[in-house]
DNA sequence: ATTAATTAATAAAATATTTTAGTAAAAGGC
DNA sequence: GCCTTTTACTAAAATATTTTATTAATTAAT
């Protein structure tokens, strides 16, 4: 069968239909239960699946033969563990179905597509772009996101659906986004939607490189997670019982912007003393650029001038062993500790991962922050909570968006 | 039936046990999920089962007919809705089964008891007792609830479950207590259900306490709350996606530990800033009697010295239109206020609600509280977030030990 | 290498569940 | 007050699912 996702697309929205009689829709919801338990633990045996849905191996025998003949599903040989006669193992056919994964960052974007079995189909990286809050902006966006479908391998209609991170308040649910290209009446994801043909989700970056972590970085396999995104600005994406939490409204964890200093900073939000004011990537720019005018000497300012020294400049500079940055890192680490134990107090994760520009420094920053924690954390509470840096780095983004397009299709619960 | 609960339990472990062939485990399996169909939205129909397990309605039918003949059932009637032939509704069998709860305070105890259908049976109010951390404490808290049952007009082996509260640390997943009666390698759970012979649930007072508020009090209807139990300490119960988040090892929710201040304050736990330090009962108490010793003038101080002014009389003070009371309890509010900002900006719940001895005060520390919130969190954050008092008061502990211990047994999921 | 033990797969028999069709009960319009 | 419409309930027929029994495939032990 050649146009496999043609049948797939249409065999999802056969099942999604619930005017059937109650048999039909019986089988149609086992189906959609297997595949769903495909998605997540990979190949499956049918007595597992017996097992798992308490329903008798002829019948689990028989929705898998249909699911074949649907080519959603595959036989893949026989199993390799012990004792007794060795059992089929069935898994989703991979190329069936394809997700695509948008990752706007400030000044480029990276684009990924996975197959139904999770594997990373064709990728781009750096894609130059400004993200600006105009039209225009929007409209080379969905060029860009066209053109890269265009040149993959990959024909368009194989892609089941799409996710696309972008930063600011993001209601997922609604698919509205408020800080950027809330131009229309209708949600942005009904635009995207409209602009490229494919079935959009949009999520909020820090929630999204949250997610990444969780399916295939430093948070796999936990359930309660805290993901900080240490940028320019603080961002994070909260999982619970191994899901994304938005609360009320879509705007849950705005760490960057709890009142955490009695300071005159104001921040980009425009309230005064937030966390982001002295614990960020803006304030340690700040920061560094006023050190360097009072005087302090920095390897970066050979050939640069004060006010042309970027977040990733300082970055670098620690990299390098620069001492005032390293002084700096510590310093906005120590601050951030401060808050991240006000996390841990509250939330009682199990892992907290620390992604973003800020977390490439690695141990200058880790340190501080773990100490800060121990000093400022209950001992009962904060025993059980890691602290990891980021596995997937600058692909987190991609990474989560490709996955939550592909789990908000398959694991619908 | 005489004995029901005894057939209820029977029958109970009877649907829990798992070595039973296929179909009689699918049967078992769908009449715990329309018991707990039945607990939650009190009577229904049998269209209504069929179409929401989406199982056929002679099928419905049969199983409803055995939880009939077990007498865990009964037919209640039929129905006054509209249009067509009434069906006959059906709910639980009210006194085939009671829950008590528990709710331990600093100088009293409080309990209930409810049935199956959510009525309350009796309770009994500001039983004398001094919760101390010495093994003799246990013991009399063993023999207070012995007495209850024994006073009780429900025979004890009716009682199918016990909620207990207590505050400081619990593990409710494992049933250990850290704070108090920390003695046996067993877990506290396990020691009470030994001494009463109930199977036992034990849970943190403010958890419970928003527990109480969530099915029966301010929350009702909600899905991600906050409940803030403020006494002398502050405490916390998170419910998201409508119920109760715990937090890897039990102790999510630490609000008045987290380091809020810049102050040299020692706080109960050890650590220095904590929250509570200044926005509390405790800090309340503390700061009365200093003004009160240097000079200030109150109504209290007729009868009393500083040294003896306990909590109470402070808000008593302030329902007397006392003037440095109200001064004080605005302060506290005031600070409390810039906390709660940061719970909202990390949580977006839909609901806040305050509750404990503070929040008796009312409007006198809801409005600097309200105006604390709009100062320090984010506007599009804020808007969806109601604050409201506590409904249950100083009920919503035993309320929310009752109905932790019916829903732990009947909607286990 | 043959046999015993273990587990998978399948066919047929036994049982269960859903459908269908018909009856019952209630409300509202004429 | 009768007829139409709507929904509930029930019995029997039709269909589906599970059980049981049998065969197949594999490993480990003799």
């Amino acid at each position: 069968m050649t146009d496999s996702i043609l049948v797939f697309m249409i065999f999802w929205d056969d099942l999604e239909s619930e005017s059937k009689p109650g048999i039909a829709l019986k089988n149609n919801s086992i189906k959609k239960e297997i595949i769903s338990i495909l998605s997540l633990s990979g190949n499956v045996t049918i007595p597992d699946l017996s097992k798992k849905l308490v329903i008798s191996v002829p019948k689990i025998t028989a929705l898998v033969n249909e699911l074949i003949a649907d080519s959603i599903v595959s036989d893949y040989g026989k199993s390799t563990v012990a004792s007794g006669r060795k059992p089929s193992v069935y898994g989703l056919v991979a190329d069936s179905g394809f997700f695509l994964g948008v990752d706007i960052k400030h000044s480029h974007i990276n684009i990924g597509l996975i197959d139904l079995c999770k594997n990373l189909a064709s990728t781009s990286k750096h894609i130059p772009y400004t993200l600006t809050n105009e039209r225009h902006s929007l409209d080379e966006l969905c060029n860009i996101i066209k053109t890269f479908i265009a040149n993959s391998a990959i024909p368009g209609d194989k892609i089941v659906a799409m996710g696309l991170n972008l930063s600011g308040r993001i209601n997922s649910t609604t698919g509205y986004s408020y800080s950027f290209f809330h131009f229309n009446e209708d949600p942005l994801s009904v635009y995207l939607e409209q602009a490229t043909g494919i079935k959009t989700f949009i999520e909020n970056d820090s929630r999204a490189m949250a997610y990444g972590e969780y399916i295939a970085g430093a948070a796999k396999n936990e359930k309660n997670v805290l993901f900080l995104n240490l940028d320019y600005g603080i961002g994070m994406g909260i999982i619970i019982n191994g899901q994304l939490y938005y609360g009320k409204s879509g705007f849950a964890g705005e760490f960057g912007h709890i009142p955490f200093f009695d300071n005159e900073i104001i921040c980009q939000c425009g309230k005064k003393g937030c966390l982001e004011t002295e614990a960020s990537g803006r304030a340690l720019t700040h920061l560094f650029r006023e050190k360097i005018k009072s005087g302090y000497a920095s390897i970066i300012t050979k050939d640069m001038a004060p006010e042309d020294i970027k977040l990733s400049h300082i970055i670098q500079a620690v990299k390098d062993d620069d001492v005032l940055a390293i002084d700096l890192i510590a310093e906005i680490g120590e601050k951030l500790g401060k808050g991240i134990a006000t996390l841990i107090n509250l939330y009682n994760p199990e892992l907290i991962v620390l992604g973003g520009a800020l977390a490439e420094t690695s141990e200058y920053i880790l340190l501080p922050i773990k100490s800060a924690i121990n000093k400022y954390s209950l001992n009962l509470v904060n025993t059980d909570t890691q602290i990891k840096l980021s596995q997937l780095n600058e692909n987190a983004g991609v990474v989560g968006a490709c996955f939550l397009a592909r789990d908000r299709v398959l694991e619908a619960r």
